[in-house]
DNA sequence: GCCTTAACTTCCACTGGGTGGAAGGCAATG
DNA sequence: CATTGCCTTCCACCCAGTGGAAGTTAAGGC
C-alpha cells in the first residue's frame, strides 16, 4: 500500500475539522508544516486539504505564505447563536455603560462557561475571558452562578471530577464549593476573587429563561475595586430581567447551537 | 455502478461545507431533508456527513430533529479577524454612545461590503445589515465610502458590471456613480438616502490603515433625521482617527482572514 | 557563487473510505 | 389501516483520497 502509516477509520471530515482546530491553540498564523504537526495529519495530505479550504475562503493565506482562518469561516458561523447575541446585546451595552466595567454575557457548554458577548472600554484591561472562548465554571462568578442554578445532575457530575486550580484562591473542594453554590442560589448571585486571574474580581447574576437557567451576565473588575463590587447588583438584575423578557418570546432550541441537556 | 447519477469530481469537502452553506439562505432550522435540497447531495450521503457534523459539534440537532448550525463553529470562527473587531469595537461603541443611531464597522470582501461589528440600541430598529452579512458597496454609505478610497482597479472593476437596485433610489448609473465617488473622495465622507431600503439614510467616513482604505465606519438613521446627519460628521471622523491609532501596530495582514488583493 | 537546510509543491499507483439507491422503520394524518 | 413524509440503515462498487518520494523554491552560511 502506499502508505504503511496509514491511519485506517479517519473520515476526510474529521482530518478537515482537525486543521481547522489547529487554529485554536495558537493565535498567530501558521505555517503548512505547523498545520500538519499539530493536526497529526501527513504533509502531502494537508497540503491538498488545507489548498481545498483556502480556495473556498475557510483558510486565507498571507503573503508571506502563513495561514490563518479566513472571514468566510466567520461569516458562515455568525447564524450561530444569533437570536441570543441579537437580543441580548444592547443590554450587555448598557450593563457596561451603567457601570463601567467590563461586562460579560454567558452560557453553560459542558463543564466550562461559553463567553457569548463581552461589552468594555477602550482603556487597557487584563482579560482572561475572550468572546467564543472557556472558563473552568468553578473559577468564575459566571460559571458559578449558572452552576448554582443548574439542574442537580448537572452540579453533582460537575463535582465528581477534579477541579482544575488557575490560581491559589481558585476553590477547589468540592464539599465546601458546594456549599458556596447553595448559598449562591440563596442570595441570587455569584462572586470571585482573584480565582481565575490575579488582580480581578468578579460578580455575576442569572439570567432564567423558561423557568430554567440559561445564561449569566457578570462584570469583572480589579481586585481594588472588589470591596463596592456588590454595589452593581441592582444593575445586573434589572439588566438580567430585561433580557429575560427579551428572550422569554425565544424557543430554548432556537436559542442557541448547543444541546444543554447532553451530559458533556 | 452503484450511482449512475454520481458527480465525480466533488470533493468530501466540498460536500461539507455545501451542507455549511445551506444554512446561510434561511434562518430557521433545518430538516435532514432540507439540507439534502439545498446543498443538492443525495439523502444518505447528507445523512451521513451530517450525521459526523452533529458528533463534531458544528451542527446541532433540536428534540423536534431539525438542524442548525452548531456554537462550536462559532467558537472555532471566533479567531477570526479579531485583531480588528477587538481594537475597534469599544470606539464603535463609543460612536453608538455618542450619536445613540445604529452604528457600523465595515470592510470590503470582493464586491461587497461585509459588516465586521455592529452597535445598536435596545429600542426596535429597522436593519437591513446584520454583522457577518453582505450587502452591494453602491447601496450603502460604508460602501461607497470605502469603493471611493480603493485603489483605480478595484473601483473600475466595480463599476463595469451591473449594479443591483434594492430600492429606486440606488444610483445604479456608471457615469454619474462614478462621479459621486469622486466627490465623495474630495468631501471625506459619503451618505446613502433610501438606497437599500426605504426609511432609511447612513453616512460613513473612512478608516485607513498603511494609507490604504481599511474599513469604514457609518451611521444609519430614519430618513426623517436625514437634515441633521452631517452634524455626526466630527464623531465619526474622530472616532475613526481613534480605530486608525489602535489598528496601526498591527500588520494589515494579520487584522482579519480576507485577501484584499484578489480581484474576487 | 555554491552548498546546506528548511519549507513548500507536485507526482502517482494503490486502496479503503465514500457513495447512494434501495429497503426498512416510524410517526402523523385522513 | 392505507398513505404520506421523513429519517435511518444497509452494502457492493469504485474513484476520490492517500501519503511516501521526488522535485522545486527560498533563505541563509561561508
Amino acid at each position: 500500500m502506499a502508505g504503511g502509516s496509514r491511519e485506517p477509520g479517519r473520515t476526510v471530515t474529521s482530518k478537515v475539522l482537525a486543521i481547522l482546530e489547529a487554529f485554536e491553540t495558537s493565535r498567530s498564523a501558521l505555517s503548512l508544516t505547523d498545520i500538519a504537526d499539530k493536526s497529526g495529519l501527513p504533509l502531502s495530505t494537508t497540503h491538498r486539504l488545507v489548498n481545498e479550504l483556502t480556495d473556498w475562503g475557510l483558510l486565507s493565506r498571507e503573503p508571506n505564505g502563513r495561514y490563518q482562518l479566513g472571514i468566510r469561516l466567520w461569516e458562515l458561523a455568525q447564524n450561530t447563536g444569533r437570536q441570543l447575541r441579537d437580543a441580548a446585546r444592547p443590554f450587555v451595552q448598557d450593563l457596561f455603560s451603567l457601570t463601567g466595567e467590563t461586562a460579560h454575557l454567558a452560557i453553560r457548554a459542558g463543564h466550562e462557561v461559553l463567553y457569548i458577548d463581552r461589552v468594555y472600554g477602550s482603556k487597557r484591561v487584563p482579560r482572561a475571558s475572550r468572546v467564543g472562548g472557556r472558563l473552568p465554571m468553578h473559577a468564575t462568578a459566571v460559571g458559578k452562578v449558572i452552576l448554582a442554578f443548574e439542574e442537580d445532575w448537572v452540579r453533582d457530575a460537575y463535582l465528581n471530577r477534579d477541579l482544575e486550580r488557575p490560581t491559589a484562591h481558585t476553590h477547589i473542594d468540592p464539599r465546601r464549593f458546594a456549599e458556596e453554590l447553595g448559598q449562591i442560589r440563596e442570595q441570587g448571585y455569584a462572586t470571585t476573587m482573584e480565582e481565575v486571574r490575579l488582580g480581578s474580581c468578579s460578580i455575576a447574576v442569572p439570567v432564567f429563561h423558561t423557568g430554567r437557567i440559561g445564561a449569566a451576565i457578570g462584570l469583572v473588575l480589579p481586585s481594588s475595586h472588589a470591596s463596592t463590587m456588590t454595589r452593581h447588583l441592582p444593575v445586573l438584575k434589572g439588566i438580567s430581567a430585561q433580557i429575560e423578557r427579551a428572550t422569554a418570546r425565544i424557543p430554548l432550541e432556537t436559542l442557541i447551537g448547543v444541546h444543554r441537556g447532553a451530559k458533556d
